[in-house]
DNA sequence: CTGAAAGCGCTAACAT
DNA sequence: ATGTTAGCGCTTTCAG
């Protein structure tokens, strides 16, 4: 610690200003100055400094990133797709987690811009209550929305098309011969929550079948089987049910079995997101897949356009989701399992603890 | 963006020193000033440049921790439980993936240093391979290992017990009546995998039960459900087997009810750091909770402690486990059971997607 | 092609 | 109590 670019300068006989252009290589410089610098740097065990760096040209080659929270396994995919397109650009990521809190999160942010993150990528944990802080931070820096948005239409967001996505769902199950259908999501404080209830109920009506009320809770595993238990208590079962994630989906499936109810011979069941666990549930599960890479691509993309100078309208762009089909719902002539789904290796790999 | 200190002195009609010192309240100041400087503040929108601060300071209020994989729900636990004990600390986490790989791992060091972390928290992915990349970034600013360590005794470590732990499980078996049992792991490129290892068979030996050979792939639930075949396939089924961690015991469970295999009653599984979903899968599974929190605490202290100057020799902490019985584990008379896991609301929560 | 010097925004001596 | 100023490490005009 503590070599400095002076130091290099005077080892290798040349100006600071000579050692940094040799280190950049973004201007010419003699062969020999280029070929000293090089041995002084080896020998000192030189470090640039990326904070005077940042000081120096006011960006930091840093982009903040703020998730509800990091436990969730459907973030947790999006963090991963992010950092996999941030690979070879020398850019870092600077994550943080507002644990499902308005408050968290706008601290989040706060610090965030004082470190002077190049971006930010958010998805919101409040439709409303996220509200000040993500537009107050919009406004200073570049910012994109993924997966959730506020409810002001102020900020750039893209995402998953819900709208498809719930259709693909239904359409799916109705083939299956499904006649009654019912929705178990989240209750609807996030955009995720709202999005996904209506597109269900579009798609159902478009098709004709009947729907139940819909359960509404939150987007987790025990949610899901408290969910089972609640249909389990009617007096009888919908031909399917479709999830709005795959916790409850998840959930659902365990209530059903200790039920004693058999999917998808009685019921079929439909997640949403596809995490790695879908595929080593019990069945596998059928689900729309979220299109990840894509989404942080995409996010990315929007990030580097936005100049804070020229405002330009906002904009929402929505990414068509596929349906993966596997052993939760009934067959469809014609479509095709997800093979792979039942064994070993299938999943992304990972060598814990 | 771009308001500065000197805008700030400018309007309240300070001297930017002033201006500072009221900002800081680390020394007094008139009671005017501070009130002028406060409203010129509010009005200019002022933000402090972290960046700035930082190059003076020569620190800059941000710790580096880098994990094999985020993907895992293990490692999301204790990053989960890092940011936990940062939260009223002030300090950031600057959060990277080596994702499994040596060099990738290098890399992220490098540049964390380049950023001038205050410290570094790094699960190395490999006993071997990460050795020079964490002696070197050791040798220049503070580092502690997290569960797993290089074979080099070089730098300071905290983590479970694995010893004590694997010995909880084995002596839990083997009270639930257990008289031949298997270790299902990892293969040994870890530290982990090869404590665990090493304990179980310590523990089997002191416990006089038959040990089987054990089988060992990686820490996913893919090798979990391998392992149950493999085991399917013999003559006969141990009484118990031992997990290297909860993915291969989930996979197993899954292996061998597909097998037609009974749990606990036929075969006892218990698994290893008690992920949530530990919790919600069926049966719920009997398992060694790993003290991520104490970890992580532990971690932040030992990071505090270190003096780049006085090199004090390295130290290596393990933390006591604690065994949680739930289901795939026979009863044993005086311990009781986890409640709360079967059902509904007992996870952290989080609300996805 | 190379060097001298200014300045990014901030804080801590060092005056006053 | 307040103001002036040097300097953290770097890059980039601007001269030569």
């Amino acid at each position: 610690m503590g070599v400095t670019i002076h130091d290099v300068a005077r080892a290798a006989g040349v100006s600071v200003a000579s050692a940094s252009r040799a280190l950049s290589g973004r201007r010419k410089v003699g062969a020999d100055v280029a070929e000293r610098v090089a041995r002084a740097v080896a020998e000192l065990g030189y470090r640039p400094n990326a904070v005077a760096k940042a000081l120096r040209d006011r960006t930091t080659g840093t982009i903040g990133m703020v998730v509800p929270g990091i436990g969730n396994p459907f973030f947790t995919m999006i963090v991963e797709a992010v950092e996999h397109q941030l690979q070879r650009t020398g850019v870092d990521l600077l994550l943080c987690a507002s644990q499902y809190t308005p408050e968290v999160e706008a601290s989040r942010l706060e610090t965030l811009m004082a470190r002077r993150v190049d971006g930010l990528i958010i998805s919101p944990c409040d439709m409303e209550g996220s509200v000040p802080a993500v537009l107050n931070a919009a406004r200073q820096v570049p910012l994109v929305q993924v997966d959730r948005y506020i409810e002001d239409g102020g900020a750039d967001w893209v995402g998953v098309d819900d709208a498809q996505a719930l259709t693909l769902a239904v359409d799916h199950v109705v083939a299956g011969g499904a006649r009654s259908v019912v929705f178990v999501g989240s209750r609807l404080v996030n955009s995720s929550a709202r999005l996904r209830l209506d597109g269900f109920e579009r798609a159902a009506a478009r098709a004709g079948v009947s729907v139940r009320p819909p359960l509404l809770g939150d987007f987790t595993l025990g949610w899901g089987v408290e969910a089972g238990r609640l249909l389990l208590a009617e007096d009888s079962l919908p031909d399917a049910v479709i999830c709005g994630n795959d916790e409850i989906a998840i959930g659902l499936l365990r209530a059903l079995r200790l039920g004693g109810v058999r999917v998808p011979t009685e019921v079929s069941v439909v997640g949403f997101d596809d995490v790695g666990y879908a595929a080593m549930c019990d069945p596998p599960l059928t689900t729309v897949r979220q299109p990840v890479e894509a989404i942080a691509a995409e996010a990315l993309r929007l990030l580097g356009q936005v100049r804070m100078d020229d405002p330009r309208p906002a904009q929402r762009i929505a990414i068509a989701p596929r349906l993966v089909v596997r052993e939760t719902s009934r067959p469809v002539e014609g479509v095709s399992r997800d093979r792979g789904a039942a064994g070993a290796g299938s999943t992304p790999a990972g060598d814990p603890t």
